[in-house]
RNA sequence: GCUCUCGUGGUGAAAUGGAUAUCACAACGGUCUUCGAAACCGUUAUUCCAGGUUCGAAUCCUGGCGAGGGCACCA
């Protein structure tokens, strides 16, 4: 439709003789003005030699003329807006096809044929998995959702760092505990191992810091774990990281993430470093201490980075490179996108100009996406003092007071639990989605996780509401067409949905979608309230039509969010 | 010091250069014998400061103030 009016205008403006570039169709921000309006006339009256409204005028005239059944009227407003109201015929029909495409409503083609592959959560084996990766999972799968919506072949992939200064500290802290008499027992838990795990880093990390005879121990075991040559080391290394992506594992399967790809530092690494190496003298310089930089243009806002250190070890930057490669080889994108910390935007800048020099044709399809910082209202967390929240931490905490809310008698206790981990995950996430992305969130439990108005447990609850409804209505007739009266913004909302999402999806940024679906839930329950649904008059098909876009919409808008919808709660 | 990002009611956020700046929380006042009150209705309250560009600026440019990130061998 958005097209449409688009040639319309377009035509409009030739027959008076003005030539158009841009011309911008866009939904008025407040929905009494009509359902799209244009702002051409005051755009182009220059141009056109005359004032605004008089252009307006004459164009309105000119669109008139033009025969169009799906316009119901025309009208001239304020400094010289073009107002257009659809015609109700078009808006029921609009629905009905809503209904029709169930599944695939939504959903658009802009991006079919195209491969994408998308980064996230990236979390470090040997280490907690904490809020931040929480926010970067939650954003990635949000993402990958969207452009699959778009049509795009979507794989997922998770790049994990299995080596290096942080894997080393603990792993000397496992061999301490062990040395001490600390071991766990051998029926141990997921996340029992995970915990040791998290004790065995803190002990390293604090050794590390404390004392320097550890710190050359801690130093040489790092090497070993690069030279693979120590069983004893290899041993606790191999184990811990087993223990690890065990819990990584069970913690992506609550929230909803299956990856295709998984990609180890201790593979790319060598790999970078070579292709550093190779274009030495191109592309990188020799540093201080024999290290290997990439001096970053600073009139562009760059900065020099070391891409290999003055021991000879690639840095993250290096590897980096080699994972790109790495990840077109295994997968040849047309687009990749990565999603981490927004600390890192200085050194991603950095990373891209390299890459641009050394693999033109895939930095032109990378696409970094940074997320702002989960910050406690006590400050930064710190894992090395155990100052964390762990994701596992917040969603039982949060769980349990999901489980407070719950009427008695309406779960079993095995849906009771499943059930509210779904709304636990569905209040976190949206948390996360609701804002732009790369702005820092302040992690306040009470504020943010608040069952009410803007938030998932919200939107989780309307969707069950129009569930149990449809539920009561098994058997009715079901028809959009079927109306007389006057169609009101309810309706009106629902049409917008395929714009909303084809926006979230090309800005990749979720938080449209979060935005939209509040205002589709608000204006529901106002409707719900004030309208007896089932009260079988001649209107009840079509206001079941409605009640059924809005869950089908609610669905798949939450769905495109990568939150649960479960039919009760 | 250099550099990047940000500054919107008491609080947290939204707004492809457009019309009366939107939403939620909090506060205050109402609505459950009727399709689920995790809901609905109402009241109060917002674009850091100074210039500029534009028919039109929260949005773009310049300067100031304030907050956060980054600045060579961590990731």
């Amino acid at each position: 439709m958005k097209e449409k009016l688009e040639i319309l205008v377009r035509e409009a403006l030739g027959a008076l003789g003005v030539e158009a570039t841009a011309i911008v169709i866009e939904r008025p921000a407040d929905m009494a003005h009509g359902d799209y309006a244009t702002n051409v006339a005051l755009a182009y009256a220059k141009k056109a030699g005359m004032s605004p409204r008089v252009l307006a005028g004459k164009l309105t005239e000119e669109l008139l003329r033009m025969p169009t059944e799906e316009i119901k009227n025309i009208e001239i407003a304020g400094p010289g807006f073009i107002n257009f109201r659809l015609s109700d015929a078009h808006l029921k029909g609009a629905l009905a096809l809503a209904l029709e495409q169930k599944e695939k409503w939504g959903s658009n083609g802009t991006l079919v044929g195209k491969k994408v592959i998308v980064e996230y959560t990236d979390p470090n084996p040997f280490k907690e998995f904490h809020i931040g990766h929480l926010m970067a999972n939650a954003i990635g799968e949000s993402i990958s959702r969207l452009v699959e919506a778009s049509g795009a072949e979507t794989k997922r992939a998770c790049y994990q760092g299995d080596v290096g200064m942080h894997v080393a500290k603990a792993v000397w802290g496992i061999m301490r505990l062990e040395k001490e008499g600390d071991i766990l027992a051998q029926n141990a838990s997921v996340l029992e191992h995970a915990a040791y795990l998290g004790k065995a880093y803190a002990k390293g990390a604090t050794a590390y810091e404390g004392d320097d005879s550890i710190k050359k121990e801690i130093v040489v075991i790092n090497k070993k774990i690069y030279e693979r040559g120590d069983l004893g080391v290899n041993n606790v290394y191999d184990t811990g990281k087993q223990w690890s992506l065990q819990y990584f594992e069970a913690i992506y399967q609550k929230l909803g993430t299956k990856f295709d790809y998984y990609f180890f530092e201790s593979e790319t690494r060598k790999f970078g470093e070579e292709i550093v190496r190779n274009s030495v003298g191109k592309v990188f310089e020799q540093g201080e201490g024999g290290a290997i930089v990439y001096k970053g243009d600073e009139t562009k806002g760059l900065h020099t980075r070391v891409f290999v250190n003055s021991e000879g070890l690639p840095t993250y930057e290096a590897k980096e490179l080699g994972l790109a490669k790495t990840k077109y080889d295994t997968y040849p994108y047309d687009m990749s996108v990565v999603v981490t910390a927004n600390e890192q935007n200085a050194y991603f800048k950095v990373l891209l100009a390299a890459m641009a020099e050394i693999f033109p044709e895939l930095a032109e399809k990378t696409i970094h996406i940074s997320h702002g910082m989960l910050r406690l209202p006590t400050g930064k967390m710190s894992s090395r003092t155990g100052d964390v929240i762990t994701a596992e931490g917040l969603i039982e905490e949060v769980k349990t007071r999901v489980q407070e809310k719950f009427k008695e008698g309406m779960f079993s206790p095995d849906e009771k639990e499943k059930v509210a981990e779904q709304v636990a995950i569905g209040a976190i996430k949206y948390s996360i989605l609701r804002q732009a992305s790369g702005k820092d969130i302040i992690f306040d439990m009470e504020q943010s996780l608040s069952f009410e108005g803007d938030s998932g447990p919200y939107l989780q609850y309307t969707h069950a509401r129009t569930c149990s409804l449809l539920a009561k209505a098994e058997g009715k007739t079901i028809d959009a067409m079927k109306f007389e009266g006057e169609i009101g913004t309810l309706h009106k909302y629902l049409l917008q949905f395929p714009e909303v999402v084809f926006r979230a999806s090309e800005e990749r940024e979720p938080h449209h979608v979060t935005t939209y679906l509040v205002e589709l839930a608000r204006a529901f329950n106002a409707y719900y309230a004030n309208t007896p649904v089932l009260d079988g008059s001649p209107n009840e098909p079509y206001k079941l039509a409605l009640v059924q876009a809005v869950s089908q919409t609610l669905k798949k808008g939450l769905e495109l969010l990568g939150i649960p919808t479960p039919e009760r709660m």
